[in-house]
DNA sequence: ACAAAAGTGTTATTAGTACACCCATGT
DNA sequence: ACATGGGTGTACTAATAACACTTTTGT
């Protein structure tokens, strides 16, 4: 059974993938095989086949493009202008990703053409990508203010100075690092390790990893309005 | 030309409505006037056209239900899974609307049969509407902590303990009047008017309106790990 | 006169901000 | 020995939280 007299329009998810290499802010892009616009530089993107969910075809697409899985990704609105592809209506589900730029290994045979872009140099993109783009990086500084998202971005073994690079080029803003390192500590969700980073100084910074124990309770400190314990935690 | 061997689905837009009437968060459903489920409680809903976007196919069928337009209105994550609509493959964006109850009328011909119905009460609904309703309230609950957006709620006059009890019903827990004035009053949003409303106290309360004019620089009255002004503004 | 809701201030605690020097190490 | 980036403490200010009495007025 069908309902009739009804559109059926084509679904694509597309995946906004960010990373950060200690400076800056890197977005993965592919050069489209396919028309229209082939060549031109675009979201990794596809439809949603018959059997799989959004999330579903998110993950599918992140896989074949990056070979990672279990990746941080978030749905984001809908982009439904009926001429938005010149070839045919596809209404666009956009995700985004972060990920952590050392675990992405471009494929063997690298049939997407994929690069890294800075976001500050960002090429032109087909259709509404750009603002597709925008969006996603004002829902992540957003979201970023609030939980600690940025994590996804980095090795599972950091640094605090790594760290707050992170937030300052995401808000392009100095931090004292005094307060910066008093408040990060204070959430409770760093753990200190033994070994030290060398590589960017001659003394050498400590790692820090996720305190995977105290994570869940110490989640949420943050905030305003309401009472703390009040703010749901993990919606947007 | 169209995009070949790719299958095309039904997207359609489902209306999340709330509104308040000074107690209790009241939701609109309407009672289904067609199969499958006929009879059964459900969002307001209907199909994207074709020379339309999810947007304007969310206002359509806002002002079909209540006859309102110019709503406060947000579209969440979309709805995907394969088997949610047992009649055939539906995607479904919902969108959430905050109304003043005062302002909905039910159309003369009332073709819906909608009805408000407590949160707290809520009756089974089709498919995954649940799911989508709790969603929504939770991302309700959570941006209402950080930004004026209750006033939708209620009507272009209203007083302080009225806002208050907005506040209190949404995350279920109690405030101290006291300081809960203080706060609402630093943030310059709102303009004390000359007349009371004398319907809920021998006293009277004074009626506040959102001074349109402070508005937008002090829309971002609130938060904590970033510098204020580094948040972005109007971004979830 | 009294009941019922509105309105208002002070204090203590906690969180945020601004600011500058010493430390460890590789060259 | 020195240059480079890492690490730490203190004092001031602002925000939050806890708390109770007086005001107005319809009945």
């Amino acid at each position: 059974m069908k309902y009739s007299n009804q559109t059926r329009i084509l679904v694509a998810v597309d995946c906004i993938i960010f990373g950060f290499d200690g400076t800056d802010y890197k977005l993965l892009l592919i050069q489209r095989g396919f028309a229209p616009e082939k060549e031109k530089w675009s979201l990794m993107g596809g439809f949603i086949q018959p059997e799989e969910s959004a999330d579903e075809a998110a993950e599918r697409i992140l896989k074949q493009l990056t070979g990672l899985h279990d990746v941080y990704m978030e749905q984001i609105q809908a982009f439904s202008k009926p001429e938005r592809d010149p070839i045919e209506r596809v209404i666009a589900l956009p995700y985004v990703a972060l990920i952590d730029i050392k675990k992405y290994q471009a494929q063997i045979n690298d049939d997407f053409h994929a690069r890294w872009f800075s976001i500050k140099e960002l090429p032109k993109l087909i259709f509404d990508h750009q603002a597709m783009v925008e969006l996603a990086l004002s829902k992540l500084r957003y979201k970023a203010a609030f939980h600690p998202i940025l994590f996804e971005l980095l090795p599972d073994k950091f640094t605090l100075p790594q760290l707050q690079a992170m937030y300052e080029g995401l808000y392009d803003t100095k931090i004292d690092k005094r307060n910066f390192t008093r408040k990060i500590l204070s959430t409770n969700l760093l753990k200190k390790e033994k070994e030290k980073d060398k590589s960017s100084s001659k003394k050498g910074a400590f790692f820090y990893s996720l305190d995977e124990a105290n994570y869940k309770e110490n989640f949420s400190n943050f905030h305003n309005f309401i009472p703390k314990n009040e703010i749901p935690v993990g919606s947007e």
